[in-house]
DNA sequence: ATGAAAGCGCTAACAG
DNA sequence: CTGTTAGCGCTTTCAT
């Protein structure tokens, strides 16, 4: 057998004796063929390893049983939600296509509008996007949002409790003895992060903490830019003895500007993240941080799609949990007395229980 | 603004005032278009938010700058070479999807060529393969495989040194003093797998250790089969000491397994892997495993990709180093004196440095 | 410099 | 039951 090109309906048509007409409804199972037409054209299908063009097959029927996932890049967080939407598509009829439509930069404002705009109508059946950077609503074509835009938009939703989640964070820092926190906010354009700062300011005004406008400052979810800003914040003056990062990504970056500076992690800086996505457990010291259910949220993102549409009456928008998990990556303020250093002439701060969720 | 329902080619036409086919010379840089004309369409296009349709656009042209990598499922393994290939392709013009062909049952044997007849000679350009169940070869569509399928095939290929890795594992677990050691192979169709149980016998035979063939199983790299055969295994009434798992799953799997029949590891049971996906660290106890270089194989792929696409001369092979990950799942055997522990009457083995890569 | 028209591989009426 | 026909949205000759 020769290495075929690609085969065509044609061909499968020419092959069996049959129009290309009756390949089609064969393919399709639609009524209205001869039962041995049907074999027979199943058969040569199979002999000729046959398989519809997605491209030609959208175009023309604009159903295609595939269902995208619009991500910037596959970075941790993304790929974390790719496993859980896998898991979930697994067995319901579906594929999944993951489309990466970003510049790489991260400045590629705007992508998740032409990623849509390029893949809807045709190839696939619906999709999720991941922290879409605008707000946009196209007729007749379900989406739905993983970690949305600020601001109403019509769109179904899976989020996490961000704003509990902060919370937890910023306690579990001040239950350590910590007052003057840093908060390294993320995107201002998403709802999650404007969620964590506010829960980072609740929890400081609940403890009567003031919060130094200062010491709050936007990281923007990304290493460059963190880096950056994190190299501000401990090259002030009296700069802070722990940091809330506004992710796991940040957080590791504020590590690493933090060791560049002779800063030692946790013991002269403490340092909490967001996310908890793998990578936070591998670095060193491992990070301590706000878990997201990733995977789970990535599955709920799917099943809310494929119920969406389905037509199926629900509630369109989900919110999953967070909670605090304890690494290492967070010490008491002041540290305790050790041999050989000196000792801060404060009260170490006691640790109350943590709760939330 | 109303919604707008999908912008096409015809739309931009008819609001600049000027065919399609003049649109889709400004859209794809023809020359032979009025400069006046290219700005009104360019103006227009913007204004519209027009985006060509990828379907469309690839039926006809077949030219899409879009690589494809095509997986059975989204799991750790595949994921972390999705975040290299990810780096790799930004910058260069191409944009990346990810495919997901499996039933998601994992016996899904033949979803990349199915995969691949779908996409190609549409929507894409080149794809990458990983751990294909099949060899094939289609003439003028651009294909390379990572982890590939045993046995002479004419594709591009990127792995990692299997068989050394398959050593330092092997050695590793001789060092601690085991002899009866068990090798869960992996899938008998990949390359991968052969090589790592046949460094598994050459590390053996070396030191001088027969191969209990009792003792070598397929786990076949998923969980499921893997914790079938690794409960069989420790069913034994001359159970192995220590396991050397294909991959880091079946690893995971067979400590699961252990727990649930009593076993501690690495008390009772050294149980290594091999992959070193980010989970592998999060487990308890952490697995010591071989690393492969995981994302630097999905961007070399992507790399081998675009080269083989743009007709670079250049070795269609490549093979990355391995290197032994020391965490925690493995203990010496036999076991050090411990208070209130009957101890064995044989002597320790010592731990001689570990070599390779 | 521009547009009319053909056709990529496929599906969906509609006729026969 | 089967084939003919007309597009889906786009690119590409080829006239004008």
């Amino acid at each position: 057998m020769a290495f075929p090109q690609r085969v065509k309906m044609s061909d499968v048509a020419r092959t069996a004796g049959v129009s290309v007409a009756t390949v089609s409804k064969v393919v399709n199972g639609r009524y209205g063929v001869a039962q041995a037409t049907v074999e027979r054209v199943r058969q040569v299908i199979h002999q000729l390893g046959y398989e519809a063009s997605l491209g030609a097959q959208s175009l023309r029927s604009h159903r295609t049983n595939v269902l995208g996932i619009l991500v910037s890049e596959f970075e941790p967080f993304s790929t974390e939600l790719l496993k859980g939407a896998s898991r979930e598509v697994a067995g319901t009829g579906y594929q999944l296509l993951a489309y990466s439509g970003g510049d790489g930069d991260g400045a590629g404002i705007g992508w998740e509008r032409r990623s849509l705009a390029r893949l809807s109508g045709t190839l696939i059946d619906g999709a999720v996007i991941v922290t879409p950077t605008v707000v946009e609503t196209r007729q007749g074509f379900h989406v739905v949002a993983v970690d949305p835009h600020t601001g109403p938009s019509g769109l179904p939703t899976v989020d996490s409790d961000n704003f509990t989640g902060a919370m937890l964070a910023t306690n579990y820092l001040l239950s350590l003895g910590h007052r003057r926190i840093a908060h390294l906010s993320g995107r201002p354009d998403l709802e999650s992060a404007r969620l964590r700062e506010a829960g980072f300011r609740k929890a400081m005004a609940d403890a009567g903490v003031p919060v130094d406008e200062r010491l709050v400052r936007v990281g923007g979810f990304r290493v460059e830019s963190a880096a950056a800003t994190a190299a501000e914040l401990l090259a002030l003056a009296d700069r802070p003895t722990a940091v809330f990062a506004g992710n796991d990504l940040s957080a590791i970056s504020t590590m690493d500007v933090a060791r560049s500076m002779g800063l030692a992690v946790p013991d002269d800086l403490s340092v909490i993240g967001f996310d908890n996505v793998p990578e936070s457990a591998l670095v060193n010291p491992p990070l301590t941080t706000i878990a997201q259910p990733l995977q789970r949220m990535g599955a709920e993102a799917m099943r809310l799609l494929i119920d969406v549409i389905g037509g199926v009456e629900r509630d369109p928008h989900v919110r999953l949990p967070t909670e605090l998990v304890i690494r290492a990556s967070c010490a008491a303020y002041p540290p305790p007395p050790r041999p050989g250093r000196p000792v801060p002439a404060a009260t170490a701060g006691d640790a109350p229980p943590i709760t939330g969720g």
